[in-house]
DNA sequence: AAGGTTAGCAACCGCACATCT
DNA sequence: CAGATGTGCGGTTGCTAACCT
């Protein structure tokens, strides 16, 4: 289906960077009238722009909430783990760190933690044959596998925690319905886990790992069947379900940190406190302690 | 001092998806 | 249901300042 381009030359309209009087007329208006259609608000705000180009405008740079200076260095890791688990959805990342925008992440990274990282030898392979470290893949695929560990840990935690609950029956929507146990559960150390499950970045990976389990390649080494909690109608069954479901996730948690223990050792030996992730042991304590009582 | 190169970033472009009619 | 329209997103471009020769 075609349609006019937004932005369309013969129209006349200005282009390039903005001037101090345009931002203000955009601001003014937008601040006493709400932007409503972008389309609409140029002509509205009597701006010779795009709407496009004022959105653009307003959401990386004149929104107040943004968040002006360098990324700290909290920032930086954040985007770098982020990056390893979403690949470059950078509105997703975004989202995971206030006041910063997706272009602004997106120039971040190309203009500075690439070029870090292809330092440290850690960014994906320049083209051409068996060229390049696998090391970032691998670890990302681990530091995800790790992440989805940690979510059932909390998952678990808040659900058998929070009588009467009821969590979601499926993983696509625990994010949602289980919000109170998942309040509950935020003083409890591996929280951030449960937060990021519970996000676009959760949902991210739970699309990426149906995805992956589609072709006819035998399954991965550690079994991640997804997690079904009980659901409203399903009280009756319940309680079997949450001892069964505890057991199992026990049972798999420990074959994961078997299986993990000398992957997940080289990686922090090799990265040295780069994890956004608290060291293995310390969640096994804390975690396995709460969820399995 | 001048010209060339590089780095950083704002802005644009085009596609994909969502929503409306 | 199909087409039109609006919006968001990721990739890319182009400008500018800093740095180098």
């Amino acid at each position: 289906m075609g349609r006019a381009p937004c932005c369309d030359r013969a129209r006349g309209l200005k282009k390039g960077p903005w001037t101090p009087e345009e931002d203000k007329l955009l601001v003014d208006y937008i601040q006493s009238n709400g932007h409503g259609s972008w389309r609409l608000l140029p002509k509205l705000a009597g701006l010779n722009r795009c709407g496009k180009s004022c959105r653009l405008r307003w959401t990386n740079y004149l929104r107040p909430d943004i968040k002006r200076g360098p990324f700290t260095a909290e920032e930086q890791k954040s985007i770098v783990q982020l990056h390893a688990i979403v690949g470059n959805k950078w509105s997703m990342i975004a989202a995971q760190l206030p006041g910063r925008t997706d272009n602004e992440i997106k120039n971040y990274w190309n203009t500075h933690l690439k070029k870090q990282l292809r330092r440290m030898g850690l960014d994906e392979p320049p083209p051409g044959p068996a060229a390049g470290c696998p090391a970032a893949r691998h670890m990302a695929q681990w530091e995800t596998a790790r992440l989805e560990a940690e979510a059932r840990l909390s998952l678990l935690a808040a659900s058998s925690s929070y009588s009467g609950a009821t969590a979601a029956a499926t993983t696509t929507s625990v994010a949602s319905s289980s919000s109170t146990a998942a309040e509950k559960a935020c003083n409890k150390p591996a929280d951030i886990f449960l937060r990021l499950w519970s996000s676009d970045i959760g949902d991210s990976f739970r699309r990426n790992r149906a995805a992956a389990a589609k072709p006819a390649v035998p399954a991965a080494p550690v079994k991640q069947e997804p997690l079904a909690l009980p659901g409203p109608g399903d009280e009756s069954s319940a309680a079997s379900n949450e001892t069964e479901l505890a057991e199992a996730a026990l049972e798999e948690y420990h074959m994961f940190l078997d299986f993990a223990g000398e992957e997940l050792g080289l990686f922090h030996g090799r990265h040295g406190g780069f994890s956004l992730f608290p060291p293995l042991e310390v969640l096994a304590e804390a975690s396995l302690d709460t969820a399995f009582k």
